[in-house]
RNA sequence: GCUCGCUUAGCUCAGGCGGUAGAGCACUUCAUUGGUAAUGAAGAGGUCCCCGGUUCAACUCCGGGAGUGAGCACCA
């Protein structure tokens, strides 16, 4: 005799067990129709759920998160199906839900093309229209790898195999497909209103490139048609944001087949990269970093010593001269420590901060590159601190604070937080483990903010922090890093003097804020959509004439800025005005000074923005009292704007 | 590195049974001096990514390579 107490509190009495379908039945038939699954004490449970007792109890439904990832879930199923009508010889492995839609998984003599994508899709629909119920059922171990080895299923077998223990297993079928899941999934193939196969790639089985290669479907699954539109209408959004697309667009840079990965810049983007290393370096001068340059080429047998060697010698470019073999630093810390050697140090040096925006190189494999966000040269805003044990906390806590600052002005409100601990394969002790992943925890929670766990992904020679961006398609940009190392300053032979006038080896914490400013600089291009605040635009004003008559008083205006520091340019072209305002508009300049006959006569400038506002007319140092503030505020958002 | 796709004018892209190609924008010239997102006209512009092969003939077909895109793997 259960009682159902649903999510407004109401309740409903049953003579008899009940499964969710039936409860949903008996609130309405649209709701029945509606139901996916149901939520039973906090449990998510397909509709066929045969309630016993009292239970508390939520008609899932597509406008139910939960519902939606149930929907795709199902949906990867409902692919996989119609894969295996059209192509029987396909086997299946796995299929489940991610952020936006799913995927399947095949093993397949040949790889499917766009072709086979629409024929797929039009099976699937097919299905949907047959409107087969899915059905759960258990089986053992044992019955399931017959079942599937008599199918040919050999992924499925080995999936079955590697479960744990000997407890049963759930299964869904739905008319002639059957698949090992966990689920729930929606009761019947008719709940589908709107997916959309998108792609397809390899993917390795079980994720290691040791093995073979499988094909890959993606797909994506919403509850109505206008979410659909939407979720399509979204990526379309963002790749008009695409940094590679808005460089090419804006002029800031460019790539050729002559120097893959390496980006060519240009005076504009030049022009944000050097704002930016201008800010970056007076922020870290202000944070008692010493600066300092070291060379390109190393000879090899440092990276030997190093033990970069052994390890990454195929991500390395070498040169050889007079018979040395030299390799392109891949990375600044070996020579950092080559500086900190230089001179008996004393723990009374300690903290030491070593900054360098080192030029590095590292061979990406071919199929890792991406636009500016994954290059083989670039540059870090590289540091790195050598310190005793003991002051590992407040230095990563100074180093996160900093970093939040730095963010800010960028206008980044929003970081992921991740932390690194232990690897298998490390160098160290256990305590000393221990003392630097607290230290790190500590400095994390000190934050507030949430975090995530990666546990086993750390440096062999010690854990990490990670601060990483979201870039326009959602994809994760690790920016920000900072890692303990209790492995290189040995290693290289770093000491100093402590109280007891022993010798000590320091602790190193390798830093970045950005990571590599080419990295950085697409995630701002993305964020801003090319627009960049006043203080990184590449030009801050243009003047834009009417006529001739006024291109002297232009010039004037602009040689006025320029003198004042800001970025001006003028446009004197014999063109219409709205010609000049639409393609300085579309080049994104965040101001434009109109100048016709009553700005000369009045000695002003008329200012509109680039987003179209009109602010009036003014004199020109009004203008600049505006601007100077607009670049004073950096990229901050307006909550942060009162406070800094 | 792996799978699949793509590569045609400065840019964005068409195109063709195998007979060396086209648009829009940009560029140059001329006219126009116009007050808030495209003034008009004319002109110039191509190793159809590279190297081989098949063919009377290859930008097109075949093989190899490079770059690039999506994904996978990698990321000190």
């Amino acid at each position: 005799m259960p009682l159902i107490t649903l999510p407004d509190g109401s309740t409903r009495q049953f003579n008899q067990s009940v499964t969710v379908a039936d409860v949903a039945a008996s609130i309405g038939p649209g709701l029945a129709k509606a139901a996916l699954a149901g939520r039973v004490d906090g449990q998510l449970v397909d509709t066929s759920f045969l309630i016993d007792d009292d239970a508390d109890l939520a008609i899932v439904t597509e406008r139910d998160d939960d519902g939606i990832e149930i929907l795709r879930h199902s949906c990867a199923h409902l692919m996989a199906q119609a894969v295996q009508r059209l192509f029987p010889s396909a086997q299946v492995t796995i299929g489940p839900v991610i952020e936006d839609g799913f995927f399947y998984d095949f093993s397949f003599e040949r790889a499917f093309t766009p072709d086979d994508l629409a024929a797929i899709e039009k099976a699937m629909q097919k299905i949907v229209k047959e409107n087969l119920p899915v059905e759960r059922s258990v089986l053992s171990r044992d019955e399931a790898i017959s079942l599937f080895r008599e199918m040919g299923e050999d992924y499925k077998v080995e999936i079955i195999e590697s479960i744990p223990g000997d407890e049963d297993l759930s299964f869904y079928r739905q008319g002639d497909f059957i698949d090992l899941c966990r689920g729930p999934h929606v009761p019947d193939t008719g709940k589908f209103k709107a997916f959309k196969l998108t792609s397809v790639a390899g993917a390795y089985w079980r994720g290691d490139s040791d093995n073979e290669m499988l094909q890959r479907i993606y797909g994506t699954a919403w509850g109505s048609k206008q979410d659909l539109k939407l979720y399509l209408q979204r990526l379309e959004e963002a790749e008009k944001r695409d940094h590679r697309k808005l460089g090419k667009q804006l002029g800031l840079f460019h790539f050729q087949e002559e120097a893959p990965g390496m980006p060519f810049w240009h005076p504009d983007g030049w022009t944000i990269y050097q704002v930016i290393q201008d800010y970056m370096q007076s922020v870290q001068a202000a944070n008692d970093y010493k600066e300092i340059k070291t060379p390109q080429l190393v000879d090899y047998s440092l990276w030997e010593k190093s033990g970069h060697a052994s390890k990454f010698s195929d991500e390395m470019f070498s040169v050889e001269s007079d018979n040395r073999m030299y390799a392109i630093k891949p990375m600044n810390c070996p020579c950092h420590i080559q500086v900190f050697n230089q001179g008996l140090k004393s723990y009374r040096d300690l903290p030491l901060r070593l900054a360098e925006f080192g030029s590095c190189h590292r061979y990406e494999p071919s199929g890792s590159m991406h636009g500016l966000m994954r290059v083989r040269s670039f540059v870090q805003d590289d540091g790195h601190i050598f310190c005793t044990e003991g002051q590992i906390q407040s230095e990563v806590a100074d180093f996160m604070q900093l970093l939040f600052a730095v963010y800010r002005d960028f206008g980044f409100d929003e970081v992921i937080l991740r932390l690194s601990t232990r690897p298998e394969k490390r160098v160290g002790s256990d305590d000393l483990w221990d003392n630097a992943e607290q230290a790190l925890k500590d400095a994390l929670e000190a934050t507030g903010l949430a975090w995530q766990l990666q546990p086993g992904e750390g440096a062999f020679y010690g854990p990490k922090i990670e601060y990483s961006l979201k870039d326009c398609m959602g994809r994760v940009q690790q920016c920000g890093t900072i890692q303990v190392d209790f492995f290189l300053p040995e290693r290289l032979g770093a000491s100093y003097v402590a109280e007891d006038s022993s010798r000590k080896t320091p602790v190193m914490l390798h830093r970045a804020i950005l990571g590599s400013f080419e990295r950085f600089i697409g995630v701002l291009i993305e964020h801003y959509a090319g627009a960049m605040p006043a203080w990184l635009a590449p030009q801050q004003v243009a003047v834009l004439n009417i006529t001739d008559k006024q291109g002297e008083y232009c010039k004037q205006v602009e040689e006025s800025l320029k003198n004042k520091g800001f970025r001006a340019i003028s446009d004197l072209r014999n063109e219409k005005i709205g010609f000049k305002i639409r393609e300085l508009t579309l080049q994104k300049v965040p101001y434009l000074l109109i100048v016709g006959d009553k700005e000369v006569e009045s000695r002003t400038v008329t200012v509109r923005t680039r987003e179209g506002a009109d602010l009036g007319t003014m004199a020109l140092q009004a203008f600049c009292d505006h601007l100077q503030q607009d670049v004073f505020s950096y990229g901050r958002s307006e909550a942060n704007r009162a406070t800094q």
